[in-house]
DNA sequence: AGTTCACTTAAAAAAGCCTAAAAAAGTAAA
DNA sequence: TTTACTTTTTTAGGCTTTTTTAAGTGAACT
């Protein structure tokens, strides 16, 4: 197990590409180097573990901007930083109207590249799930341990549960996508797994009644909202 | 209520100062505007509700990186953005080590200066947690668990009963697009989702009666206004 | 007067919920 | 290593809720 923040990098420079990886590896990443559009698409679907996103403009078969919006429609806060020789200013709104953290222009210093992505890490870091415990209402859920305390009571969870509750707390009163619960848990969205996830779910709302100003509600055709004080 | 967020902006050229204030105010947010170090850490010090800094890095008495500085040891989170003449690689890592959020060097277009504020905006946001409810009459909308409070009694709504109606409360005594609601809530506007959209309009209506002063009235051609005291 | 836009109700379609049972995976004693 | 038992996960199916489609009627604009 190792704690190292995995960077997906798309760039289709080879040259560019590996001295970013080499530096970036050299600062305590793990950089996943992708060389066009497509291949970091593909990446990102089959690995649910990478926390930050670094994408050129221009590339070959699928472009950053393309790239981003699609990484944005299952994930919306995963952090992306864009690089790009264009320095036109409708670009760089463009890419911040994607959703982007930030936006560098070639040729940049890769100091500054790291200084950047570590100011928006700083922002992200609260946010992160390193946590293992959460607080649920007057509920606590100790994430490692797969234990649902209220008070003297507790309540074992499965594997399962366990992953399905980690994620709905770390999405706390706001939307977990249904299909990122599917892939991030299942590895695949498919219709089964999806009755499977309800079934779940059912399980969960049982168990967090012993709140009941908790609630687990679902936003149609979209996922679940996990809603509770604190 | 959504309140405008306060940004303090320390900046000695009382030419731009002027005109980025006008810019940011017209864009929504309230900006004090001081122009050097010493007033701009008075000033934060007596307000306690600035939630941004926009800070020159060259100014009289206190300089900007000063500044900054004294800022982060009062608050470890405030966002912070630099503006600067000198793009010098070294001021640029200095002024990330001190804890900013973006550096910006002069010139600058004010429409990148606004995305950047707001992409760290969209960071820090998920930290602020303001309960989201809106007052419509005599009735209380709480927008994430989606209810609709009218005295003892209550109504739960839909995902896309409350997406619209978050829309027309955001633009409430005011009119909101019909084709804005479609591509948000529908994420297109099409002749279908309109007549679907009908149907919501006509649902909240009824839910929407229990108060008689509250009307959701057409504006034809454009769209919807929610009319209701406060 | 004619045409476009809006309102409402009902029905069809899609998505979600929940219970129970089957299948798979894990555990421990023989 | 097999066997018997337990727990977890998946599959199945009927039921409910939410959303969309449809269609007739009414309002507003030109």
């Amino acid at each position: 197990m190792n704690n190292k923040i995995n960077i997906l990098l798309a760039e289709d420079d080879k040259n560019l590409g590996t001295i970013l990886k080499t530096y970036l590896e050299a600062k305590g990443f793990n950089v996943h180097l992708c060389e066009d559009g497509e291949k970091a698409l593909d990446f990102f679907s089959a690995n649910q573990n990478i926390e930050f996103c670094i994408l050129d403009v221009m590339m070959p078969k699928k472009d950053g901007f393309y790239v981003a919006k699609e990484i944005r429609k299952s994930d919306k806060t995963i952090p992306i930083l864009f690089l790009t020789a264009k320095s036109l200013e409708k670009d760089k709104l463009k890419g911040f109207q994607i959703g982007a953290d930030d936006y560098m222009t070639k040729p940049f210093s890769m100091d500054e590249l790291l200084v950047r992505v570590q100011a928006i890490l700083r922002r992200v870091e609260p946010l992160r799930k390193d946590v293992d415990s959460y607080k649920i209402g007057t509920m606590t859920f100790d994430v490692t341990r797969q234990i649902l305390h209220f008070g003297e009571r507790e309540q074992k969870l499965t594997s399962k549960e366990s992953a399905l509750l980690t994620l709905l707390c770390e999405n706390k009163n706001s939307v977990l996508d249904r299909s990122k619960a599917l892939l991030k848990i299942w590895n695949d969205d498919s219709y089964f797994n999806a009755r499977s996830m309800d079934v779940y779910i059912t399980k969960l709302r049982k168990y967090l009644k012993a709140d009941p100003s908790v609630e687990l509600i679902n936003v149609h055709g979209i996922g679940f909202k996990l809603i509770a004080e604190d």
